[in-house]
DNA sequence: GTCTATAGGCAGATAGAC
DNA sequence: GTCTATCTGCCTATAGAC
C-alpha cells in the first residue's frame, strides 16, 4: 500500500524530502547518503533517522511525493486547457521545468536502479508511470473524440509510446545538457499527433 | 582520449569485464562493487585492482568494449541488409536482445548516473550515443533517398529521436518486467517512418 | 526533535609476499 | 597475476542524553 503521510510543510521532514528529492534526481539513488542529505539540511544524520527509519523508508516517501505533487500537476492542467493538443503541450511542459533544473525525472531515474531499489520503492515507481499513463490515455482519448488528434492503436498505448519516448529523452538531453535535444524529441511526437500529419 | 586495449579473450581482465558488464546493466555502476565483481570471478579484489587501476578505469574500459561491440553490430547489418527499414528493425532487435536478458542498455543506465560518473566515463558514454545517432542517421538518410522511409526534418534529428525513445522504452519496459512495452514502442515509431504514414 | 557517540559493515585502494 | 593483510573512510543504523 501507498500511503501518504504528508509530512507538515517546512518541517524538518519536508525539508528533507526537498534536499534528497534534488540529490536523488541529480545524482542518482544509490549515489546519495543519508549524511549528504542531513549535511546540507543542517541536523545530524540521527535526527533524520527519526523522521524516515530507513534510507528505504526515505526514498519511498520521496516517490509518494512526487507522485501527488504531479498528479496535482495533472489536475492543474485539466482544470486550466481543455484542447487535448494543449494539454499534452502542459504536459511536456511538466518534464522540461524538471530538465531546466539540471535534474532527471525522479522515476526515470529510479527505474534505471530499479533492481537496486526496496519492493516498496519499486510499487511506487511504477504506480507513478501507471497513473501517468492514464491521464495521458484519457487526454488521448478526449483528443481522439473531439477530432484534434490523431494516431493508430489505443489510447493507452499511444500513452504509453509518448511516456517512455519523453523519459528517454529526458535521460539523453540531460547527459548531453542540451535541453534542446529534449524539445525537439517533444516536438517530433505533437507533430505526429496533429490530424492528417503526414510522417514525410 | 578514448583508448581500446582490448584485453585478451577469456582473460581474467576480459572475464572481468563480462561480469561487471552484466551486474551494471542490471543493477547500475553505483550498486557494484569490485567486491561484487572479484568474487563471481573467483579472485580477490587486489587482483581485479591489477587488471583495473581503479573503479572507474574498470567503468571506462566497460564503455570502450560495450561500444566497439555495439559498431561491430551495426557494421554487420550494413554487411547483412540493404533496405532502410529493415536495418532500423535489426537495430531495435538489438536492444531487445539485451531487454530479454534483462538488462538495460549500459550506456542508457550510466546516462542515468551521469553526473556521479568520472568525466572519462562520461566522455565515453556520450561518444557512444554520437555514434548510434550518426549510424541511424546515415540511414535515414538512405531510406529517404531510396523512398523506403519517410519523415520530417533531418535525418540526425529523426536518428535522435529515435535513439531517446528507444533507451526511454527499454527503462520503463524493463521496470515493468514487460518486453512487449518496449516491442510496442518500436512498431509505433518503424511504423511512423512507412511512406505516405497517415498518424490516425 | 535533535544531539553525541558509537557500533558494525562495506567501500575502494595499497603494500609486499609468492 | 594472484594472494594475504591491512588501511582509511564512508555507509546505515542505534542507544541514550538533553
Amino acid at each position: 500500500m501507498v500511503k501518504s503521510t504528508r509530512p507538515r510543510e517546512g518541517g524538518t521532514a519536508s525539508r528533507a524530502l526537498d534536499v534528497a528529492e534534488r540529490l536523488v534526481q541529480v545524482r542518482g539513488f544509490n549515489a546519495v547518503s543519508y549524511a549528504d542529505v542531513s549535511k546540507e539540511l543542517g541536523v545530524t544524520t540521527a535526527a533524520l533517522h527519526y523522521h524516515f527509519a530507513g534510507k528505504a523508508e526515505l526514498g519511498e516517501a520521496l516517490i509518494i511525493r512526487y507522485r501527488e505533487r504531479f498528479n496535482d500537476a495533472l489536475e492543474a492542467i485539466d482544470r486550466d486547457t481543455s484542447d487535448a493538443h494543449a494539454k499534452l503541450e502542459a504536459y511536456a511542459d511538466l518534464y522540461s521545468g524538471v530538465l531546466r533544473n539540471d535534474r532527471m525525472c525522479l522515476c526515470g531515474m529510479l527505474a534505471a536502479e530499479f533492481d537496486s531499489l526496496s519492493t516498496g520503492m519499486q510499487g511506487a515507481v511504477l504506480l507513478f508511470f501507471k497513473e501517468n499513463e492514464a491521464w495521458l490515455a484519457d487526454v488521448l482519448q478526449e483528443g481522439r473524440e473531439a477530432g484534434t488528434l490523431e494516431f493508430k492503436g489505443t489510447p493507452l498505448e499511444e500513452g504509453r509510446s509518448i511516456l517512455s519516448c519523453l523519459e528517454g529523452a529526458m535521460l539523453v538531453a540531460r547527459s548531453f545538457g542540451e535541453i534542446g535535444r529534449f524539445q525537439q524529441v517533444v516536438d517530433h511526437l505533437l507533430a505526429m499527433l496533429r490530424p492528417s500529419a503526414q510522417s514525410g
